[in-house]
DNA sequence: GTTGAGCGTT
């Protein structure tokens, strides 16, 4: 993890601050040390001047794309509340006034995923410990004077509200997330959240919780209902989370594979300009994210490319989820053969990992170095790649045609999910009889894994026919050459599916989170609007975002 | 007595 060493002011002594996997800093993690500040400037050396840091979207962004924050010591800014070099008669009328009022003032804040036990004194009495609380709120049920489980809180000042915005809460026993209203929310900028596919349905809440609890504190689980064979788990620590990702798990008697949650695909297509790539990659020419340096660090050529520009986003076609797909175009690797990626999502129960191909063979990772928490492991031998080690080598999944992914609109999905008029639809294209899990014949999990990855399932996957056919995703899975090794995967991912076919050539379905959505690591989707139309199928698409 | 994604009777 690169540390950015900040000062309040010029001269002080510096505290190390955590940059983010893509090289920036968080103004949230700014604030965190120095409430108030809203930016970061150095001295440059060479011209002896005071340089500003950008910031864009509460993120400062280092000043060197080769080499990130440097060795500068930064130092805060902070608004200039009222400071004024001239008090003219346009005082609290103009623009900057105004500006720097709104920019600091208190707004109510979301308290989501309340206990239901929670009441408002207890809940003020929670957040005092912030700074003054003006309102706490609980909105309940009218009748039953029941909690809906959310209130809202609103601070006196502003250095507790963005306190309060940069932590989480353990708020009665639960843990609870604090958002501006109707914002996307900074919410964690380190998923916490994995997305482990493979369930059965025997798999309940508690077992996911029971089992992942021994790697860290499981903060939730989420299981989509109706049955959709994957399933969420959120950990306190984002480094756990993270540190499991690309593994399998075997959960009574299950193979179950965690990956990364990929946020929901961005569906507006506003941001295709946006300059940064938030994924996990390499963006922005550091290293990825890798807690407690235990991945793969010393792989040759992986850093110092991708200035997270999104050059090779630029595809601008209509499927963002395609043009994402070319994401790692830039390290002119060989082409390797289709099936070399190291993701088999076949199963290799009881961890008998191949390592079948060339890609960062680094071996290892025994010992997760958890930083002295209760969650080291040991001889947890992943010759896989982690789903965001950007495939540099013969991954299979890079420099491929427009193939590399399916044409979803061919495949009769589009990006807005089905809705439920034209559910189990999309006839209208030889290739598009739409998706349905169940009638594939491989597990569905392994289908919703992919998906996950080109962030997919939440919208897609919806409001499923059960009477459609399916085969889409084979025949763009045949036609790329994919030799789709899970055939014989025990279809529905029933218990004893610890199925070891993946001897071939995977073949696999592309799992490479550093080509997914450059958007919002960490960010709620762009669309994710609160504002949707209420309730009905459009919910079920809401529902699914995966962070 | 149950629930666990959501955005507030202003």
């Amino acid at each position: 993890m690169d540390f950015v060493q900040v000062s309040e002011e010029e001269g002080d002594e510096p505290i190390e601050l955590p940059a983010e996997e893509d090289g920036t800093l968080l103004l949230s993690t700014l604030q965190a040390q120095f409430p108030g500040s809203c930016g970061l400037k150095y001295r440059n050396m060479d011209t002896k001047a005071v340089r500003g840091v950008r910031s864009n979207e509460g993120r400062l962004f280092p000043p060197s794309v080769d080499s990130g924050w440097g060795e500068y010591i930064y130092f805060c800014v902070f608004p200039k509340e009222n400071k004024r070099k001239s008090d003219d008669n346009l005082e609290n009328s103009t623009a900057k006034t105004k500006r720097i009022e709104t920019r600091l003032r208190c707004t109510d804040l979301i308290v989501l995923g309340l206990p239901w036990k929670t009441t408002e004194d207890s809940l003020r009495e929670y957040f005092e410990s912030y700074g003054e609380v003006l309102m706490a709120q609980i909105k309940k049920d009218v009748k039953s004077g029941q909690s809906k489980g959310f209130g809202f809180v609103r601070f006196g000042s502003y250095d507790a509200q963005m306190r309060v915005l940069s932590n989480r809460h353990l708020i009665d026993g639960r843990w609870c997330e604090v958002k501006v209203p109707n914002s996307k929310g900074v919410g964690h900028q380190v998923p916490c959240k994995v997305f482990v596919g493979r369930c059965t349905e025997d798999i309940n809440s508690d077992d996911l919780r029971e089992y992942f609890s021994k790697f860290g504190e499981v903060t939730d689980v989420f299981i989509p209902r109706p049955f959709r064979a994957f399933s969420f788990v959120t950990f306190f620590d984002p480094d756990v989370a993270q540190s499991l990702c690309g593994e399998d798990h075997i959960i009574k008697g299950v193979s179950v594979h965690v990956s990364n949650a990929a946020p929901k695909a961005e569906q507006s297509r506003s941001h295709q300009g946006q300059n940064y790539n938030y994924s996990s990659g390499n963006s922005y020419g550091m290293h990825s994210y890798h807690p407690q340096g235990n991945h793969m660090t010393s792989h040759p050529g992986r850093s110092g490319h991708h200035r997270g520009n999104n050059q090779h986003n630029a595809h601008g076609g209509e499927n963002p989820n395609i043009a994402n797909s070319h994401s790692h175009s830039h390290s002119n690797n060989a082409s390797g053969g289709y099936g070399m990626g190291g993701h088999n999502y076949g199963g290799n129960a009881g961890g008998g990992y191949h390592n079948n191909s060339s890609n960062h063979a680094s071996g290892g990772h025994i010992n997760r170095q958890d930083g002295g928490a209760p969650y080291n492991r040991q001889g947890n031998f992943h010759g896989m790649n982690q789903p965001h080690n950007g495939n540099v080598g013969s991954g299979g999944w890079m420099n491929r045609g427009p193939l590399d992914m399916p044409n979803l609109q061919a495949l009769g999905i589009n990006s807005q999910g089905s809705s439920s008029s034209n559910q189990g639809q999309n006839m209208n294209n030889p290739l598009g009889v739409g998706l349905n899990l169940n009638s594939l014949p491989i597990n569905p999990a392994l289908v919703a894994a992919a998906l996950n990855q080109w962030s997919l399932v939440g919208n897609q996957l919806q409001n499923q026919n059960q009477d459609q056919q399916g085969g889409n995703f084979l025949s763009w899975m045949a036609q790329n050459g994919g030799h789709n090794a899970n055939n014989n995967v025990n279809y529905g991912g029933r218990k004893g599916s610890n199925n070891p076919n993946n001897s071939g050539p995977g073949g696999m379905i592309k799992v490479d989170n550093s080509s997914c959505n450059d958007q919002q690591n960490g960010c709620a989707p762009g669309n994710a609007g609160w504002s949707n139309q209420s309730s009905g199928s459009q919910n079920s698409v809401e529902k699914s975002n995966f962070l």
